[in-house]
DNA sequence: CCCTTTAGTTGTCATTTGATAACAAAAACA
DNA sequence: TGTTTTTGTTATCAAATGACAACTAAAGGG
């Protein structure tokens, strides 16, 4: 019973997910990116290599306009197509070195952030927040 | 040590967080309002009363966009602004009845599909949940 | 009282993003 | 083989969003 209290902790704490996040990676898009290409070259950067459609499942965009998008990031040289031999109108995208450093530079700042948020947390807190991520991706946020 | 490696899971957490809320809550805006005013809606309704100036830092827009959205968003009769008696700059914003209306139907779709998705666990599983929500808000995504 | 700061408004323009139609090529299938 | 489905592309148009300048009004501070 009381799933409704739960639920209502589920819409604070994804509220709280969603404003953290946005403010720790603030400013770090130094680059020519759009917000829109920043996200695609991030999930690119944690779920390579990917298809187009792929893409435009997960990020909920039309193929059009993702091609598209993708085409710029090409074009910038972030990230490389690579057409499977197996069935060749697929087409698996993965980062350039360049798309890698360029997350990696994103990452970095981020992670800094991050630490500074953490910096009071004990060595057992850390642990017990390590727990609560893996309990939480596990059981309610996992990927369907 | 190994903070490097909390924060890979931190990443991924949020990664996940984001991926599922967006699945989460797809298609539930189906009045007229941009993804844009949706999130200023739920933001209002999660914080009210607020003032422009806290949408506009909490949303990373400038004033002069945060006005234009918020007008609209009155025009359509979702919130309501009182002048603050204190200091006539500021003003008060809510949801009007309309506003509450529009964000319980979206939670009530929304909570649908989060009871799907937690449908398998126990309810010792359900109080673990709980417990991990409450302690990562707490320690990591709490508001500063 | 003047000056500065804070809070918000209005208008305008450029860019980004979303939507749709029409297309091509490879694969699957009957 | 011919047809259909999947995967992606190109082009075009409309709408949403971002950025900036110029402005008003209230508050605060000397």
């Amino acid at each position: 019973m009381d799933n409704n209290h739960l639920f209502q902790k589920f819409i604070a704490f994804t509220a709280a997910v969603h404003q953290i996040t946005n403010d720790i990676s603030k400013d770090v898009n130094s680059d020519g990116l759009t917000p829109l290409q920043y996200k695609i070259v991030e999930y690119i950067a944690v779920s390579q290599p990917v298809t187009l459609s792929e893409i435009s499942d997960c990020m909920n965009m039309s193929m059009p306009n993702t091609s598209r998008e993708l085409k710029k990031l090409s074009a910038k040289g972030l990230c490389t197509r690579i057409t499977d031999p197996a069935d060749r109108r697929k087409q698996g995208i993965t980062l350039s070195a360049a798309g890698e450093a360029l997350m990696s530079e994103a990452f970095g700042q981020i992670a800094v952030r991050f630490e500074q948020r953490i910096a009071a947390l004990s060595a057992e807190e850390r642990k017990e927040t390590e727990r609560a991520l893996d309990l939480l991706q596990q059981k309610v946020f996992y990927l369907s």
